[in-house]
DNA sequence: CACGGATGTTAGTCATCATTAACGTAACCG
DNA sequence: CGGTTACGTTAATGATGACTAACATCCGTG
């Protein structure tokens, strides 16, 4: 073999991350069983058995693929949030996260929201945990701007809103990034304005 | 087997349907290739080849339930929209045409969107052409409202409110239909308002 | 009442697939 | 240089699962 012009640790530490991203793509398009270890290797170059050089099994994978988005986006409103100084930036930052994020990695997204059900059970409870507290980040925030709203309320609201950024992937070629960001955050923006009106 | 009480030709119309809204359930669950024909037969009580007295298998299970949910869901909007006095009526119209699919058949919205990739082609093309019909009822019922406002923006809109109403699955228990319904066209509505602003 | 069609059942069959085994190879470290 | 570690490879292996075959049963109808 010839082909090797990059540094050989640079390629040792990227193989992990290029196979977690190129499994969330084929995730995101035919759905977890849908995909097979030989498709995940084949989109990486090495193949199938040579992922378990870097992961315990197909389930490890999703696992860590759905507990690291969970962590990143919980991560990203505590900091945003605490570092506002009020609710309604609090609300901005918020929602320029998910966007951000929804924009940047939509495979990553999609799956975070579909296949929460093919985790295994240890791991399962964690990011339902993490998404929880997400969840509760953005409640916390709208809570405080609209305290006469039930909290139920708010929270399927907050789900709402969730769905609308999320729709991103699905409308993929309609509208350039640069154009989508600001529409979507518009749109969710009013939407939680909405939600809250006449309490 | 002594266990027939209801009339036999009840049931015998009754099974195909019985058998779709099962495989709705399980598919938007578990996923498509999640999901085994056993299950399917399982969820209704006969037993795995069952099926294949009233379907010609897996895929033409799936095929049939996307194509009906896709004309149902076009036929609807062009009634709705063609008996509405003006704009401003249909798209309330339009609305209560989604939140009323999204709020009674959850399972058929949540496989409607996610499951068009695992139908085979010949299929796959009709599908498609529903749902850009649909989209385009309401593309065409918010180009009337606002004219100066692009069709992709339009189009982008339309997927994110989509995105807002299907969102319904997920907040499942959160809030009882009766309040769910008025709080989804509410946000949905200031979305859309939003959506056009400035143009 | 005999018959045919609709509807089920159970026992194959044949692929596909996750996972493991057994075996290179190349870099790095002593 | 010898040995360990990291990464890959190509064969099993063992389940699972879609689909077919062969064989009931039941019901309406001539």
């Amino acid at each position: 073999m010839t082909t090797a012009s990059t540094t050989p640790t640079r390629n040792r530490r990227n193989r992990r991350a290029e196979i977690l991203d190129a499994a969330a793509r084929l995730f995101a398009a035919r759905g977890f069983h849908g995909v097979s270890i030989e498709d995940i290797g084949g989109a990486v170059g090495v193949s199938g058995p040579a992922l378990y050089r870097h992961f315990d099994g197909k389930d490890a994978l999703l696992s860590e693929m759905l507990l690291d988005v969970s962590s990143r986006l919980r991560e990203s409103a505590v900091a945003v949030v605490t570092s506002a100084p009020g609710p309604k930036e609090a609300l901005d930052a918020l929602l320029n996260v998910q966007i951000t994020f929804a924009i940047e990695q939509p495979a990553l997204i999609t799956v975070h929201d579909r296949e929460l059900g093919n985790v295994p059970e240890p791991q399962r409870r964690q990011i339902r945990r993490l998404q929880r507290l997400y969840v509760e980040e953005w409640v916390t925030v709208l809570a405080e701007l609209h305290p006469a709203c039930p909290a139920a309320r708010l929270r399927a609201a907050t789900h709402a809103v969730f769905g609308l950024l999320n729709s991103t992937p699905h409308s993929a070629g309609e509208l350039p990034a640069q154009d989508m960001r600001p529409l979507l955050h518009a749109m969710a923006r009013a939407a939680v304005d909405a939600s809250v009106k006449a309490h």
